[in-house]
RNA sequence: GCCGGGAUGGUGGAAUCGGUAGACACAAGAGACUUAAAAUCUCUCGGGCGCGAGCCCGUGCGGGUUCGAGUCCCGCUCCCGGCACCA
């Protein structure tokens, strides 16, 4: 006799769902061929943020993020939808590398390690992945394309290499850019990051920065996140203003009287409060700034020069600190107010930054908090220009005064108020050459330049005879050598340097001997295209497809964690905008939609290997099964916000599909029930609304809900109660759906063949409603009543009540309010 | 400091075009079935009063608008996330 048939009615998830993964990977019920993907007619892109394969193995959190999707995604599948899904791993990086180093293994041997370890973490999970179109960052037939993005760029004018300071992150020993940077601290090790000037190359992506700001309004993506990107971008309105130096060097004039010539002997500084220029009584420059030496008067260069050492020597924590004590020196130099024309001191402090603005500020300690600070601790002098209501015009303000008012001791413009005198004042000292409208930017450009081993390394050469040549696209990629002593030094160079056996190479243009760059990319360049080589992952000839890319891109849906709101998303954004101004893809922006996921906190607190409460996956899905695990995860709270992880919850999920197992084998062909075929249309649809928005958890409990009333009192299911039940919780548990579907008698794969359930509105209402009667707007009884009751039935109805006649008291009705199908609303007294 | 999001039973959370607060689930308790256990099914489950019908109170705090407020407005407190000596 065949052992093929069930031996068991009783649910066994473990059983179910390894006999489902293997019939889905037999079968290719997930995958596409290259074929395939060319014609499907309804094409959908899910996508998830790739996983980093660190050693730990899979989070929950991990999989709480891809189950999310998956769920999404296979509902849109069963929608009719040609769903594509794909997954790989972003596994180059200083997260791998340090790991590498810890572990004494090379991360060449050890991320394979880690990646396989994944795979097989995910395949357990049931995602409907398509295996066969993968990326791995770190493969060369990835990075031979990530390389390739690079000279495109550099081709376009948008990579350059410049002198600039840089963060430096003496823990990793590497260049980070400022996204990297927390707090003034490595977003990777936590040590505070140093300020060092290196030649690196960079991303010109602030040529982008108008329309990657002004792009996220037409994007339907998570509030949060478009926030996040604008506050990152930090765009501020103001003006430029000129403030000629009063007092050039004596020395410099004799020295380089040429240049001095050329060059404007005036310090610009930016503000947002060009309306306060006549409260501006002294100027800061940067410690940094390179009009220091200039302005500095000989008698002061020696304290300037302290100050300076001291504060460049200082580590961006301390200096970057809100709370610190205001610090700095007089230059002895002087410049001239171009608004009152009089001479003000120009100072050093270290609250003014080199890399915001321009480097330097007009003081107008009367009403800039930082400056009324400085200004008391030294003496300066603090004059009042606006003056809000009930405010003396004539005396100096006691703390700074940054609201709304009215222009004081500012000439002409006496009386104006603040918003019109910004435009006025600008304009006036524009007319005479000294200032401009200028708006200004947080974002800094993309520094990619990282001095370590484990990245793709930029394809670039250095040819005495030929300057900087790109390396031939038909040369690419430039293997990541195989090196032993791949430990990076405070050398400011990466390990490559150390093997001129790999770094010298012959110039591709004259012949002669030239020098391979030696720094590799930064990790977020290979994620910041990949969503565009998976529909060709398999394509060797290209990055990407075109005409694959024009039928499957951009992104439908695209789902991932809120920490990378600034790092990866603007990213993409910039490297997809930059490709579609080359022509090279349709589209400007990458994902049409992005919802971030919430973040699972065990008891209350993030998970982390130090607090010791980090739930290891495998054993849940061991105990329980994937599906289970899966509905529980969906379970336990609204998607976007996230949730607490408790062990007790996941019996819920548990019991409902055990219950729903039963209701299956023990369904029978029956006529449905009136408040059974209600209640399942009612589902359906509830289920359909809530799944398009990613409510998760209440399109389970619409389920449960349906569930118990199927089985309610131990009544026999009829089999067209549970059949739509299975298509709907199918997204949620694959495994157990597609074993429930044979069973009721479907031969091939519930999602081949099934459709999502059609519900009819008409049928989702039920004829009887609870009717609510209120008295003064307090509940006063409860009625069925039949659906589309008339007002004046509902109130005959009302008033024949005992309870609400009660209360009524025999007083006259005043008003009457009615809402249909829900309430009346009697109105005495 | 600025910008988002939030605060609802013992617990996770439902319900926001203003209209029955606490769906669904966990935990707890009681019961049915069973030799027993498991499984399954039924009931109770915010606080107080009441034999009961029912009544009063209750969605972080204080006001307000409204026939009616968890939901809207004003003023606070606390928590989470982003930005921050950004000029």
């Amino acid at each position: 006799m065949s052992q093929d048939r069930h031996e068991s009615d009783s649910y066994n998830p473990a059983a179910v769902e390894r006999k489902w993964q293997a019939r889905w990977d037999e079968q290719g019920v997930n995958t596409w061929t290259d074929e395939q993907l060319r014609s499907a007619r309804k094409p959908f892109y899910n996508l998830m943020m790739f996983p980093y394969p660190s050693a730990e193995g899979l989070h929950v959190g991990n999989i709480y993020a891809f189950t999310g999707a998956d769920v999404y995604g296979r509902f849109k599948r069963l929608q009719g939808f040609d769903v594509f899904e794909p997954i790989g791993f972003d596994a180059f990086g200083i997260h791998s590398e340090n790991f590498a180093l810890k572990q004494g293994i090379h991360p060449s041997e050890l991320i394979p390690r880690n990646v396989e370890r994944f795979t097989r973490q995910l395949r357990r999970v049931g995602l409907m992945y398509d295996w066969s179109h993968t990326v791995d960052t770190t493969d060369p037939s990835y990075y031979r394309w990530t390389q390739w993005v690079f000279l495109q760029l550099y081709k376009h004018g948008l990579a350059e290499k410049k002198a600039a300071p840089v963060n430096w992150c003496p823990g990793c020993q590497t260049v980070l850019s400022n996204e990297q940077v927390v707090g003034g601290e490595c977003e990777r090790c936590g040590t505070p990051v140093e300020m060092r000037f290196l030649s690196q190359w960079f991303f010109r992506i602030t040529d982008y920065v108008e329309r990657l700001l002004e792009n996220l309004k037409t994007l339907d993506w998570s509030e949060k996140t478009l926030k996040a990107q604008e506050n990152w971008i930090g765009r501020s309105e103001g003006a430029e203003i000129e403030f000629p130096i009063a007092r050039a060097k004596a020395a410099d004039d004799r020295h380089a009287p040429a240049q001095v010539e050329a060059e404007k002997p005036v310090i610009r500084v930016f503000t947002t409060r060009p309306d306060t220029v006549f409260g501006a009584t002294y100027m800061v420059l940067a410690p940094e700034h390179p009009l220091v030496d200039r302005v500095a008067s000989p008698e002061r260069r020696e304290a300037v020069e302290a100050y300076r050492r001291q504060a460049t020597a200082q580590d961006l924590v301390t200096r970057k600190k809100t709370d610190k004590t205001k610090t700095g020196v007089d230059t002895g130099g002087r410049a001239v107010n171009p608004a009152t024309g009089k001479e003000i001191p120009v100072w050093i402090a270290d609250y003014v930054l080199m890399e915001y603005g321009t480097g330097a500020i007009m003081a107008v300690p009367g009403h800039d908090e930082r400056d009324f600070e400085f200004a008391t601790a030294f003496g300066l002098p603090i004059v009042r220009v606006v003056a809000g209501e009930g405010d003396d015009a004539s005396a100096p303000p006691a703390e700074a005064c940054t609201g709304p008012g009215r222009l004081v001791n500012s000439g002409r413009f006496d009386g104006m108020e603040v918003e019109e005198a910004k435009r006025a004042i600008t304009g006036w000292l524009a007319e005479k050459g000294l200032a401009k409208a200028r708006v200004n930017y947080r974002l800094h450009d993309w520094t990619i330049s990282r001095q370590r081993y484990w990245g793709p390394p930029i394809p670039i050469l250095y040819c005495d005879a030929c300057g900087t040549v790109p390396v031939p696209e038909d040369q690419l990629p430039v293997l990541l050598p195989a090196i032993a002593d791949y430990k990076p030094d405070a050398s400011g160079v990466s390990p490559l340097a150390r093997h001129e056996e790999w770094y010298v190479t012959d110039c591709p243009s004259c012949g002669g001997k030239a020098r391979r760059e030696t720094d590799v990319s930064d990790t977020f360049l290979d994620s910041a295209w990949y969503f565009l080589r998976y529909p060709s992952a398999n394509n060797a000839q290209v990055p990407f497809d075109p005409g694959l890319t024009k039928h499957w891109l951009p992104v439908d849906s695209y789902i991932g964690g809120n920490e990378h709101a600034v790092l990866h998303l603007l990213y993409a954004r910039f490297v997809t905008m930059a490709l579609h101004d080359m022509g090279l893809v349709a589209f400007e922006e990458p994902f049409v939609r992005f919802r971030a996921h919430g973040l699972i906190v065990k008891d209350g607190a993030k998970m982390s290997k130090s607090k010791g409460n980090v739930v290891v996956p495998d054993e849940f899905i061991a105990e329980w099964g994937a599906d289970t695990f899966r509905t529980y995860l969906m379970f336990l709270g609204p998607y976007q916000e996230g949730g607490d992880f408790q062990e007790a919850g996941i019996s819920g999920p548990y019991n409902f599909l055990t219950r729903l197992w039963g209701a299956v084998l023990s369904s029978v062909d029956r006529p449905l029930d009136d408040a059974v075929e209600q209640k399942l249309h009612a589902t359906i649809a509830k289920v359909t609304e809530d799944l398009e928005v990613l409510s998760f958890n209440t399109a389970v409990a619409a389920m449960m809900e349906y569930l118990n009333l199927v089985r309610a009192g131990g009544r026999t299911p009829e089999r067209a109660a549970v059949e739509p039940l299975v298509r709907l919780v199918a997204p949620f548990a694959p495994h157990a759906a597609e074993e429930m579907w044979e069973r009721l008698g479907h031969p091939d794969s519930i999602f081949r063949t099934a459709r999502w359930p059609d519900f009819d509105p008409a049928k989702a209402v039920a004829d009887t409603v609870e009717f609510v009667v209120q008295v003064n707007g307090k509940l006063r009884a409860r009625m069925p009543m039949p659906r589309g009751i008339a007002e004046a039935a509902a109130r005959d109805a009302a008033l024949a009540d005992e309870n609400v006649r009660k209360f009524l008291d025999g007083k006259q009705v005043r008003k009457t309010i009615f809402v249909p199908d829900r309430l009346l609303n009697l109105v005495v007294g």
